[in-house]
DNA sequence: TGTAAACTATACAGCTCTGTATACAGCAGA
DNA sequence: TCTGCTGTATACAGAGCTGTATAGTTTACA
């Protein structure tokens, strides 16, 4: 099967992108890159944009498992495992190869909130806001859906912040808030 | 002067760069907006990245300006302008026009924290987290650069969730988090 | 071993990009 | 009127871009 070439151009081109950006990165380099032929790019989508929608629906899939199975090695108590988000974060985001969320960035280059591309980012981003939410309320939060917006402000503005300034501590910190959050909700119920 | 040709430039320019992004938009596209002749720009300017970073830190001190003039006209006490911080913020990322931060874009497009770009950008940042720290030290912080750093995570969290949802009670959940991190530094102390 | 599907290699069409070159117009001041 | 400055208009060089066309090669499998 066509399996192996296809999934290895869709990794390939989101490394690149990743690096590069959507726009500034060209089909050229990534053919190059993967060792591909442009038609087998273009028998398995029909446009570049496909293949970039492509590359964030798989990586939405293995993010939201490798998220999941962190967190749960990480903690067992369900108040715990709110905390141990930036703990996963934490690992992901102080990586030397972090160059941010390919979410965000597919959204900062494709402003449009009908684009294929930012829908396709978004989607992504709201499911991972249903973990924190689910994770809320397995943690007996008065307002599940609140303190999981909330932890979710901290968590996307310490995957931007980490981007922009490289600081390694970025995720600690938005640990401590998310501790301090999470004590008054679940204290006040 | 060549001043007026050259602000009206740098103010086009940045307006196409967030809507359509900085790689994605060409000098034709803002010349013909702009009404000006490419020479001009190149009179003015060495190269498009030279209008970029002049573009940036054009932005940043009119940001910086408007922030500050915005948050002493909402509140007048040093703890209620750290959460006036996040009134402010709401009232530019609900606006309409919103197409996320100018910086946060940049430091996107421009993954190398060496480019000027990036640079330019990330000097923008420090200067907000600067003052959001002065406002925490005048408000009695125990420790005002972590309370800082904390709201600072909210705020540019806020930021970007409001541009790839375009929710518009996205600033006011940051806000609802800040009012918790706010008074739990402040009643501690 | 024969056949169909998948992949490669290469060339190219048509467009857009950044940046430069050149010729010209308007205008201020001596 | 001459000079110098600023901006305009236009053409163009050289590169890169997405996507297509065509012909040949490898691979899978019955």
């Amino acid at each position: 099967m066509a399996r192996r070439k296809r999934d290895h151009l869709v990794e390939t081109a989101l490394g690149l992108f990743m690096r590069d950006g959507f726009h500034a990165t060209g089909i050229d380099r990534i053919l190059a890159e993967a060792g591909v032929a442009k038609m087998t790019l273009y028998n398995n989508f029909h446009s570049k944009e496909a293949l970039i929608v492509a590359a964030l629906e798989r990586h939405d899939a293995a993010f939201v498992d490798w998220l999941q199975s962190r967190v749960e090695a990480l903690a067992d108590a369900p108040g715990d495992r709110l905390l141990a988000l930036f703990d996963a974060l934490d690992e992901w985001v102080s990586g030397d190869d972090y160059h941010g969320c390919p979410f965000m960035k597919a959204c900062g280059e494709f402003d449009d909130v009908e684009d294929p591309v930012h829908a396709a980012a978004l989607a992504h981003k709201r499911r991972v806001f249903i973990y924190v939410r689910e994770l809320a309320e397995a943690a007996g939060a008065d307002d599940p859906a609140r303190l999981a917006g909330e932890l979710f402000l901290l968590i996307e503005g310490a995957m931007i912040v980490a981007q922009m300034t490289r600081d390694r501590s970025t995720a600690r910190r938005a640990r401590a808030a998310a501790e301090v959050l999470v004590a008054a909700t679940l204290t006040a119920s």
